[in-house]
Formats: C-alpha cells, structure tokens, sequence
DNA sequence: TAGATTGTTAATCGATTAACAATC
DNA sequence: TAGATTGTTAATCGATTAACAATC
C-alpha cells in the first residue's frame, strides 16, 4: 500500500508529522472525514502541498469527498515509524526548556525515554518520578545504550561536548541522533541525524522587530 | 554599512545565527581571521552559500584574505538585533525540554526573560531562582507585558489553549510570539511569528530507521 | 607580482503553486 | 447525472551550486 520512495524530502516528512498532530486534533474533536482544504486550515499548509505530500507515500483519499481521519493518521503513524517503540536515551541537562515532565508530549508517539544520563556528578542519582528513572553518570552510556537497546540518542550537553558525546552514543550502536546544542556535529553516512536550531530560529524574532524599529534602521 | 533589505529568506536569517554561534566558538579558540570556508566546516554549510548569505547585508570580508571574526560578529549581532534588549515573557510550563536554568543559553543574545506565566494555579508564586522570578499567574499576562515592557512572548502551554495566549498576547502589544506547541498559532500580519516544530522535526529520525529496518519494509 | 579568497553572476536544482483530468 | 475533491502534471518560483572576475 505504502509507495517506498527515497526520494522524499525532509520537508515533507515534518510536514507529515504536522497533519499527523493536527489530524489527531480533529479526531478529538469529533470528525470523522476531512478535505486537504481543512488540513490546510489547521496547519497553515497550502491544500496542493498536502495532496502532494500525501500522494508520495499512496492514493490514501477518495476524490469528491476527501480523506478518513482514522485511515490516514494509521497510515502516517506507519509511515513515520510511530508504531514501533524507539528507546531513547537523553544525554545532558542542558536542553533549553521546561520540565522533563514534558518530554513525553513533545517527543513523537512510539519514542520512549529509556535513560537519562548527565555528565555534572552532583545530579547522579536524582529521580525523576515522571519517567520512573535516576539520572545517571555519562560512564554508564555504552552500557546503557546495549541493555536497553537504545536505537537514537538525544543530545542536550554544553556546546563543547556534543560531538564526543555524539561519537560514544555512534560506536556504542545508536542509529539516530537529535543534536539540541548549538553546535553543528557529524556523523557517518549510514546513522540518522536531526539538528534542532531553537536558538537560531527564534533570532528570526528579534531580526524581524530590529527592522521594525526605526530607531534601529538609523544605524545603516 | 548595512544594506537594508526586505527580501532576505529565512533560511538565510537563521544561517546568520548559525554563523554567529560557530564565529563565537572560533573567537574563544583564540582564531581572530576566518574564511568562509572554516565557517563552513565549523556549521556544515556551503562556503558558496555563507558568502550569499553574508553579502546581502554588506561586504565584510576582505578579497584574499577572508574574515575578521570580531568585526562578523559585530555585524551579524547588530543585523539579528543582538545588541538590543528584547524583553521576553515565558507563558506555560508545557515546554518539552529541560531546566529552567538555560534558557539563558538557549536564547539569543538580547533576550531577557522577564517573567514565567503558567495556567496551573498550584504552581503560582513557585521561585525559579536562576532567573530571579517566582512564577505568576496567567491572569497577570496584560499587566506583565505592559509593566515589563515586554515585546516578545514565548507560548508553551497546551496545544488546546496556544491561540488563546497568542490572541491575549497580541492584544496586550507584544511585537513577536515564538510558539513552541504542536499546534499552529495565526497572528495578524504586523507580528512576527515563529513556530517551533521540534516532534516533527524529530519524527526524522522514526523515518529514517523504520525505513532502514527490513522487518518494516515489508510490511508495504 | 603571484596567490588567494571574496562578492557576484549564471546555471542548476528542487520546491511550491495553479490548473485540470480522473473519478467518486 | 451533477457537483466535488483528489492525484498529478506543467509552470513558476526560489534556493543552491559552480565558476570567475575583482581585488587584496
């Protein structure tokens, strides 16, 4: 059913975990079918993008009446992986937001939280009680990363240790990489990796305003 | 010195920040000269493009011989809006990530939180001592935004009431909302918005390795 | 001057849009 | 059948790349 293409953008990947949340709202809220127009209206994505996208993967919709909620959230649930369970391991405390009770939301369906490992000595042995574990010393990473059979890592230590701690989590066997410092880091070509430039994104803002501003034009 | 340009993507916007950052790091390795070449090395990106990027808004570099970095950096701050203060209010403690503690790190240069609101009434008058402020209630949003001068409004409270907070937001005079929820937020066309995809982002990697897995790939 | 690298142009590549044939 | 919306094609738009003239 699934079309196997290699040749998908990772734009349309985001894009399909998007409809993916939005597509769950709506079910939430009691419908049952929808139109690309709809999808387009929850998420703010052109109408022709999202057929497009969609019709990468398979023909999921009926023309003249649209698409199944049910349906196409199973469908992109496959397709994104979200019917296996990933075990994760969290490296470092050094993510910019809030509240690990919160990683379960924000991570995508089938990711599970298997270890969270830090490198500063005073919190080893911390409990956090949302996820049922300890945080644990850095030494424990190879380790961990066999017991648990962690397939991605998330990494969130200071700048300076990124790529090393990127490199254990490679040759201790992970196969994905969600890189959350600002440094950029590399891997080999067969492992997986998604940088998250939080920082860089939201200087978007500040560009904006500072451009607004007339105070500042004066500067030129 | 700067050229004053409005049709500047954001894809290039969001590279300037990448190159402050990896400039920053070169000027702490005690580099003082760069070329676009070592920026490229240092964030993954073409020299070709950095080049693009940086000439948009003047020549900073010399011909055979590259860079200064003190001089970039300077630039690129005052381009990005670094170099102003852009009071920011933090509303909803649903971000995914970690620590309070770091935003500071996570932020751009510039940004000064100066308050955290949150929905949940028990958590109200909670300190959170890195920054020197003690949660508020959301009923003080209008207030705060006002006392405070604020002009920018990180939202992370629950994707049901991120429209909401972003309206109440607007209202209240912030220039910019940077919307970290899984839902999409629409503001009017004067007010800069950013959004914040990090699930999707990382629903990436659950492709990547289902795709990879040849117990998956049949079930096609 | 000779060597090197920027800033910029033209060519390529990819992504988005608009339109419509297919068909429920 | 008539009306509607998908899936897909062709046209447009924008971003990246490669190459090189300008120049330090």
């Amino acid at each position: 059913m699934i079309k196997t293409r290699d040749d998908v953008s990772k734009l349309t990947i985001t894009r399909m975990a998007i409809y993916y949340n939005a597509l769950k709202r709506m079910l939430e809220d009691g419908e049952t079918m929808c139109l690309s127009s709809q999808i387009g209206q929850h998420t703010g994505i052109s109408s022709s993008i999202i057929r497009k996208d969609l019709s990468s993967f398979g023909e999921f919709g009926t023309k003249g009446v649209g698409y199944r909620i049910d349906f196409l959230l199973r469908w992109i649930g496959e397709i994104l992986g979200y019917n296996t369970v990933w075990n994760t391991i969290v490296v470092g405390m050094e993510m910019p937001l809030l509240s690990i009770s919160c990683y379960q939301n924000f991570l995508p369906p089938g990711f599970r939280i298997a270890a969270v490992l830090d490198m500063d000595e005073r919190n080893y042995g911390a409990m956090i009680p949302e996820l049922g574990l300890s945080l644990e010393s850095i030494r424990n990473l190879e380790a961990v990363v066999f017991k648990k059979q962690v397939s991605i890592g998330l990494v969130a230590v200071q700048p300076e240790q990124a790529q090393f701690v990127t490199d254990r989590l490679v040759a201790a066997g992970v196969a994905g990489i969600a890189n959350f410092t600002q440094t950029q880091v590399t891997v080999p070509e067969s492992i997986a990796l998604t940088q998250i430039n939080a920082g860089p994104m939201i200087s978007q803002l500040s560009y904006d305003l500072a451009r607004s501003v007339p105070v500042l034009q004066s500067i030129v």
